[in-house]
Order: structure tokens, then C-alpha cells, then sequence
DNA sequence: CGCGACGTTGATTTGCCTCAACGATTGTGG
DNA sequence: CCACAATCGTTGAGGCAAATCAACGTCGCG
């Protein structure tokens, strides 16, 4: 049921079967539609979701009623509002599913008591967050010193999959431009590669 | 001699004093000139550095000669190239100082013993690079979708003292504008709060 | 003293946005 | 299952934010 789970454990850690019976016992497997909310923003964000089907986006909304997508959460990613989840604050960013998703959550709760049973998970835990730190730091001088020309190429070459499967919109709304210049940076793409 | 280092760790985590002993063995302090090179693009940074005085900057250098600081260090920030540092592969990003600065240095070699010794530093860490995570997704966002005005005005609130004591040059460099655009900001600013 | 880095200012250009109109696709209620 | 609405992507016109290029004063430093 959680193969998918503890093989992305297994890429950084060695579990017993004992101690992934104790991991078992607290995740839950959880299902959402296309477009459902799976974290507002103000809310807590009571769970960490590693999807196994679908995809989650993670956002952030801002007054004007535009949004931001932060990053995207498909087959084998991890999503939660971090700062929410471990200090237990409201969260600023929101959660939304892009399709229909299956996720398997774990609650905060029972993970900060995961962590005394188990403390290499801490281990785990701490190379994730030290891989995603470093990919944002790319990702924001990416955004600091580059065209969105370059970042949608960019986006295109390393995730390929998710450039068809992800609305225009959504990926505009991740490369932090407009759908219409978006559109406008495809074009020219087509035109300057025949 | 490393107050301020255990006072920072001790922020998360109890240390006892042999706990503290352990790893002060594995500690140096190290000092750097002004404008000096602590880390070049292309090495491997092979140590983690606490400054306790002056200023360091991380930054990113790009093919044109131009630079992206991502991060400016001073008193009680914590410094490295944390992909280059953890995995041992050449780093992508620079180090050097804004200042002539002192800087408590421990070895990646070093560190992996540690995390062996006194599992506990894993959550120290894990607990730090979740912060930074959670910081650098909030950065990402403000670049993606504010003004450079907006980013500024947030820089001088945030940071007020780097404000003052960091140039302008490193400053834009940060915000991700050029220096040229930045003096246009500041006037700006001056005259609409006069 | 004189040179080079820094910051300022102005003129011009460019990247990206806004607004608006239009097909095409999706989805939904009757 | 169809009809209609809503959302999406494209295209064009015009505007603003930020870059580029260039000139100049100032300051720190050899």
C-alpha cells in the first residue's frame, strides 16, 4: 500500500520492517478531486502529503486575486505549507490539486512523535528540506537574473512531463509572468526552431 | 571562545557540556580579509561557517561577469554551499566577504562524525534548513511577483542595519536590479516621503 | 596627487503587462 | 446528449517597469 512511500525513504535511509510497521500505523492514504482545496491559506497545515497519483500545487495568493505557484507536487513529491506544518501557524501559501490525486499524510502530531521513536528520520527529514533549500536558492537567482524566455525553456527541458500535463496558466503562474506573454514566449519558440 | 555558536545551536537543541565538548573539538576559527575569496565557484566547499563578526555573501556568478548575491551572512547566519557541502560536488555558488569578518568553521568530514556522535544535531540541522526552506520559498514568491520598488522597501524593513551597511552595488545585486536602477528607487523614495 | 570603483542622472530601448477581442475547449445543467 | 456558459489560449495595440549606454561628480586608496 505505501511501496511508493518507503521507497522514497529507502533513497536516503534504512528502515526496519519493525520500524516501517511504526511509520504505517500513522499515515493515511487520502484522496482529493481536481481543483479541491487541500490547504487554505490561514489555516494549519496539519499533514505532510507525498502524492502518489495526480498532482498538488502549492501557491500563494495575493491581493489582487492573482496567484503564485510555488511548486508543483506530482507522483513522488512532497507537499505541505513548512513553516505551518512544523511550528504549527497558520500557513501563508494554499494547496490545491490539479487533477484528481492520491496522497498518503502523515499529521504533524505523529510525526514529532515519529521523530523520538525513530530519530534517524530526523536524518531523512533534514536531507529533504537541505535538497529543497538548495533547489530554491537556484530557483530564486533563476528568478533574480533571468528572462522568462530562458525560465520557460529552462522549465520545459527539465520537467517535460509536467509542460504537458500542467495547464499554461498554472505554469505562467509558476514562472511568475502573465498567460499572455507565455503564449507570446511560444510562439516565438515554434518560429525560431523552423 | 564559541559562545555565540552554542548559543545558536541552543536556540533547538540541549547540548550537554561534554555534548559541547565533542564538538568543539572539530570547530576553528578562521578569519577573512575584506573582499577576501572564501569559496570559489567550481571547489568544494568543505566547510560550514558560522560568522560571529563582519559579513560574508553568497552569491551566484553569471556568464556576462554579472553577480546574484542570495544571501547576505553576518553575525549569527550560518554560510556554505549547502548542495557542494553536503554532497561533496563542485559548488555552483561563491563565497566572499563584505567585510573583514570572523568565522567559526566546521568540516563536512567533521560534521557527518558529529551526526553519528549526537544524532540530536541531525534535528538541529534538519530544523535549520527547514527554516531557510520555508525563507527562500517566501523570497521566490516576492521575486516572482513584486515590484523591485516593493522588494526594496521590504529589504530596508527587514534588514535595516545590512541596509546601512552594505552598498548599493550588493544591494541591487540582491534584489536582483542594477545599481543603476536602484538609485533611481531610492530618489524616488526620498521624494515621496518628503 | 591620480586612478579606479561607486553612485547619480539623463536619453533611449526592451521586456513584460494591461486591456480587449476572438476562437476553441471544457464542463455542466436541462 | 446537447446547448450554453465559463474558462482557456491566442492575437493585437498601447503602456509602464527596468535595462542599457553614456557622462559626470565623489570618494577611498595606492
Amino acid at each position: 500500500m505505501y511501496e511508493l512511500f518507503f521507497q522514497n525513504i529507502a533513497k536516503h535511509l534504512q528502515l526496519s520492517a519493525i520500524e516501517e510497521g511504526q511509520i504505517s500505523g500513522k499515515l493515511s492514504l487520502k484522496t482529493f478531486a481536481k481543483n479541491e482545496v487541500v490547504l487554505a491559506a490561514g489555516e494549519r497545515c496539519k499533514e505532510l502529503y507525498f502524492v502518489t497519483k495526480g498532482c498538488l500545487r502549492l501557491f500563494q495568493s495575493h491581493e489582487n486575486g492573482e496567484e503564485t505557484n510555488i511548486l508543483f507536487c506530482p507522483e513522488n513529491w512532497w507537499a505541505s505549507d513548512v513553516m505551518s506544518f512544523s511550528r504549527g501557524v497558520p500557513s501563508s501559501n494554499s494547496i490545491a490539486a490539479l487533477e484528481a490525486t492520491e496522497a498518503i499524510s502523515i499529521k504533524a502530531n505523529d510525526l514529532e512523535d515519529l521523530y523520538i521513536q525513530i530519530p534517524k528520520l530526523e536524518r531523512f527529514f533534514r536531507i529533504l528540506y537541505q535538497n529543497g533549500f538548495s533547489l530554491y536558492q537556484r530557483r530564486l537567482t533563476l528568478a533574480l537574473s533571468t528572462s522568462a524566455e530562458l525560465r520557460y525553456e529552462l522549465f520545459t527541458k527539465q520537467y517535460p512531463s509536467l509542460s504537458n500535463r500542467i495547464s499554461q496558466k498554472h505554469i505562467a503562474a509558476y514562472l511568475g509572468v502573465t498567460p499572455v506573454f507565455l503564449s507570446i514566449l511560444r510562439k516565438r519558440r515554434v518560429r525560431s526552431s523552423a
